[in-house]
DNA sequence: TGTACATCAGTGAACGCGCGTTCACTGATGTAC
DNA sequence: TGTACATCAGTGAACGCGCGTTCACTGATGTAC
């Protein structure tokens, strides 16, 4: 098996992670090919033996996005638990958090994306399809087993929804106090256990 | 008063009329100058006669996106409520509406461009995030009285994020059951009289 | 263990193209007498 | 009412620039004997 990464797929591997985090900073449309090659120490003359088109390193960024962002939930998520706080609440209150606001290069690449995915080619909307299923399938596992079959997409949607409104109106005490108007209705409405 | 516009001032109607269709159809990134020139009838060169740069046409574009969107929401509230839907249940149903799913063109400019926003320059930042606190407020107009202050940002959210979650699954039966979902789950929390 | 050669990953210049912006000019509109 | 001129809105060519993509080449790695 994969052992030994050969120099190339190390090579594969960086230019992905790079990119991964720069789609998120930069938007689909924000961040060329010679930037991101740039940025994994390369030139860009290689990169089509890496990736067959632009958009087929945007597809593969994407669902590796999406990788690194659910492990970084799920292990905020652990962290909570352990500090006595439901499932639920400690997956909401790590992705409505003041921290992911401000981190978009890190956080969830639907937060960061949604809005372009519908106008991306084929290839890049697949990924992002897989993308916010996966979403909607990490919040239904956060979820009590009896809670209604409906509450997994709405809540995936508020989720998304009050990250991205945050962001619009900005990393500062406006965005933060929607973002805690969210966290409390919600919360109120799903957790057995309310505080805060 | 502006009881007969000049030429110019029909021109510039209609480019930032055409633009801000074109925002929502194809992104902030996704439409240039001269592609809105021509839609409009008119050729590029005279687009700097109109606005001081790309940036201002976007964030004349964005408001009056807003303004149209919110006229556009309120009429098909109106037409809801006249069948006897509350004012929440008939923002609600006009807002995930399998009609909004499709029409982007024409739908809320929130929920088509949230996620670029923070990426904009700040005088288009400045328009989003009125357009965001009009959205908000909206929403808060449909709520009774006695609703709780949190529910109007989280509604607004769950509103954008829906609509946005289900178009990044497509226009097909995936996006619709996403949308169908948040409904049910919103108007089971909100509204008084469930049924659908 | 050492040499000769083939393979491979990455380089850097070049391409065609579309973009935002500028500008000298034209033709139409409106005003002065 | 008609002519002469000034103003104004829009035209179309041109600019510099950055992008995605291609390609001939180089230097390093690995294999054969």
């Amino acid at each position: 098996m994969d052992s030994q990464p050969s120099r190339k797929e190390l090579s594969h591997e960086r230019i992905v992670a790079t990119a991964a985090r720069a789609i998120r900073r930069g938007g689909f449309h924000g961040v060329g090919v010679a930037d991101i090659m740039k940025e994994a120490g390369l030139t860009h003359g290689g990169f089509y033996a890496h990736f067959s088109s632009r958009n087929a390193l945007l597809a593969e960024a994407l669902a590796r996005a999406g990788r690194d962002s659910a492990d970084r939930v799920a292990q905020g998520t652990a962290v909570r638990r352990t500090r006595g706080a439901s499932a639920l609440r400690g997956f909401v209150e790590g992705y409505l958090s003041d921290r992911h606001l401000g981190d978009i290069e890190a956080g969830c690449p639907v937060a960061a994306l949604v809005s372009e995915m519908p106008r991306q080619a084929p290839e890049v909307r697949e990924a992002a399809a897989q993308g916010v299923r996966g979403l909607i399938a990490a919040v239904r596992r956060a979820l009590p087993q009896d809670a209604p079959a409906d509450s997994g997409p709405a809540i995936a949607s508020q989720l998304v929804g009050a990250l991205q409104l945050a962001r619009a109106l900005g990393d500062n005490a406006e965005g933060q106090a929607l973002l805690k108007a969210s966290r409390r209705a919600l919360l109120a409405q799903y957790d057995r256990q309310p505080s805060d």
